[in-house]
RNA sequence: GUGUUCGUAGCUCAGCUGGAUAGAGCAACGGCCUUCUAAGCCGUGGGUCGGGGGUUCGAAUCCCUUCGGGCACACCA
């Protein structure tokens, strides 16, 4: 479906070229003075100066040749050249119409639809998931359903840190817990059993126990990291309990993931390439694209335009031994032979910028990706305290992620029960009171995250996360909430819209049109959401949709109206908003309650 | 040191492919509940867009410079 900029833009390209002006000057974009216009064109301006000509001039010749085929209900050539729009309220109509009729809204979806890998999460195994894990979670889960939104074939992997030494100081930490395991008897030679000898909790203390040891005690650092090699060599005792260890944290990522809303399509991990390591490194030096350089095997990266020299690229240490980088390279092989993606998404930290413009480099040198191949890195600041300094637990410690959240939902909870306390309601039954806490107060978090720019830090504030007051993820979904009211209402009363109106027309309110426009605007908002992979846009979107929304709400008594063709044209309205703010949300990997 | 990134209202943030008077929210103040959830709506006050140059008819937006903060700079992830 052509957009409204599209659509106004093409009767100005075509009323500047019948000027003899390049149609180029027709661009349309959205007013940016709402008191004057709702649209509007600036190219008189532009096109002065190519053609010497005074810009008002050029813009009163324009409005002349614009066909009055009622499409707008203004157009104005205005002071400096400025050409003013404003829609007629039938076109406009016809416009909200048929994006009803549409499952996407009117949203163009990718016209060649493509493999895309994301890659976010970044979890590792046997460590418990904490606040800094909160970002590249969201931001990656709205990324993804974005993309796949738009109609492609989108793959969320979580790509676990699952074969360094933190596996080898975990079975040596295990071994001085439970030394008569059977996995510490080198004379064993039957079956490892099939049930771990560990719990998640065990898990979770037995790593920073040994992380910390292995600083101070030598020998014991040793022996992790003779762990870690015999793990990497197939030692079947390493390997058992690696697979162990693996079950267990997995199951409980997943747990903790799923409380977030996030799901991944692959649960693979830097282990799941390993095999195919030495084999591409042999490629590397063979083709002349690595070589040795002080004793590591490294790939130039540097590009003589670069303002900074790129130090080369590191796919396998001194001794011997690969590292990040290189099982980052194997995951491309592997994904360019599994998928054939078309474009990858990697969400971390920011400062990881450096590292990824030496593997997208690297990855295209070496041949790994084809040429056409896009390569995303989406780099994201932190969660920062009041202090303006990465968020941290009132001790100064790191604050897991399950705790986050709860105290979020608790939050809500609160308020949720002190409102309906103060408005002398009825309470909401305990159990739906606690699961409307859990998708609000989340929705307080992944709104006060994602409506942030990703690469700026930004500042965590519980007070004002949870205080359901203005630009918040409450306040979309209370929008939401109240729209659902209405419609059971208006379900109540044994209506049907059908009866009374076949489709959205005009009631001539203001606020009704300004809602209409605003709902327009989904089309373009989501375009440059999925072009840019900026889900802010999203949340600044359905942030002006709800005010819109709220005023026509305040503008309109729906259930009072008693001009019936009326109301059903509202409800018809507020369905289609309600159905908007929905998908937008969904992207954004928030759930609305049914009332709050 | 080099590079990179950010600096917008008291606070938290939008706006940045150049356009008319720089926008929200919070906080402050003033209105609006016998009608669909007042978690809302309407209104008031609050800004040399870090500073200085430049390009342009026109700059928060582009370029240069300067100050201040963050981050990164080959065998970590």
């Amino acid at each position: 479906m052509k957009t409204i900029l599209e659509q106004l833009t093409e009767k100005f390209e075509a009323a500047f070229a019948a000027c003899g002006y390049d149609a180029k000057f027709g661009k349309v974009g959205l007013s940016n003075r709402p008191d004057l216009c709702e649209y509007q064109c600036n190219g008189a301006m532009a096109a002065a100066k190519q053609y010497k000509k005074a810009p008002f001039l050029i813009a009163d010749e324009v409005v002349a040749k614009v066909p009055d085929d009622g499409t707008f209900s203004m157009v104005e050539s205005v002071k400096p050249g400025f050409i003013n729009l404003k829609v007629s309220p039938a076109f406009l109509d016809r416009f909200v119409n048929a994006m009803a009729a549409e499952e996407a809204l009117g949203v163009e979806k990718e016209a060649e639809p493509k493999t895309v890998i994301v890659d976010y999460g970044g979890a590792n195994v046997a460590k418990p998931l904490h606040v800094g894990h909160l970002r590249p979670a969201l931001i990656g889960e709205s990324i993804k359903r974005i993309c796949r939104f738009m109609g492609n074939h989108v793959i969320g992997d979580v790509h676990l840190g699952d074969w360094g030494l933190q596996m080898g100081l975990v079975i040596e930490g295990l071994r001085d817990r439970k030394p008569d395991l059977v996995y510490f008897d080198e004379a064993y030679t039957g079956e490892y059993p099939k049930e771990a000898p560990f719990t998640i909790a065990e898990l979770e203390e037995i790593y920073p126990a040994a992380s910390l040891r292995s600083k101070s005690d030598e020998e014991f650092a040793r022996r992790a990291h003779e762990a870690t090699y015999k793990l990497q060599n197939g030692d079947p005792a390493c390997r058992a309990l690696w697979q162990h260890i693996m079950h267990v944290s997995v199951a409980d990522l997943e747990k903790n993931y799923r409380n977030l809303n996030v799901q991944f399509d692959l649960w693979n991990g830097e282990s799941t390439v390993q095999d195919r390591i030495p084999g591409m490194l042999a490629e590397f030096e063979q083709s002349g694209v690595a070589y040795e350089s002080q004793g590591a095997l490294v790939i130039d990266v540097a590009e003589p335009e670069d303002a900074k020299e790129i130090p080369p690229c590191i796919v396998r240490k001194q001794d011997g031994a690969s590292l990040y980088a290189t099982s980052d390279l194997a995951t491309i092989l592997e994904r360019e032979e599994l998928y054939h993606p078309k474009q990858y998404v990697y969400i971390t930290d920011k400062r990881q910028d450096m590292y990824f413009v030496q593997i997208f480099r690297a990855a295209r040198k070496a041949g790994l990706v084809p040429e056409e191949v896009r390569l995303d890195h989406i780099g994201h600041g932190t969660m920062n305290g009041k202090d303006g300094k990465p968020f941290k637990t009132r001790d100064g410690g790191v604050m897991r992620l399950e705790n986050l959240i709860s105290m979020v939902s608790d939050a809500v909870l609160g308020k949720i029960e002190e409102s309906h306390k103060n408005q002398g309601d009825s309470q909401i039954p305990e159990a739906e009171a606690r699961e409307t806490a859990r998708k609000v107060g989340l929705a307080a978090l992944q709104y006060g995250d994602l409506s942030n720019q990703a690469y700026k830090d930004y500042v965590f504030d519980l007070e004002r996360f949870a205080s359901f007051e203005g630009n918040t993820g409450p306040y979309i979904l209370y929008t939401i909430v109240r729209i659902k009211s209405i419609l059971n209402k208006y379900a109540e009363t044994g209506l049907d819209v059908n009866d009374y109106c076949d489709e959205i027309r005009d009631m001539g309110s203001e606020s009704e049109k300004a809602l209409k426009l605003e709902m327009a605007k989904i089309v373009e908002t989501m375009d440059s959401a999925y072009q840019e992979l900026a889900p802010h846009k999203i949340c600044a979107y359905i942030y002006d949709l709800s005010n819109a929304f709220n005023r026509f709400y305040h503008e309109n008594k729906i259930m009072a109206e008693e001009d019936k063709r009326k109301q059903a044209s509202y409800i018809r309205l507020i369905e289609l908003t309600k159905r908007a703010l929905l998908l937008c949300t969904d992207l954004l990997g928030m759930e609305c309650p049914e009332r709050m």
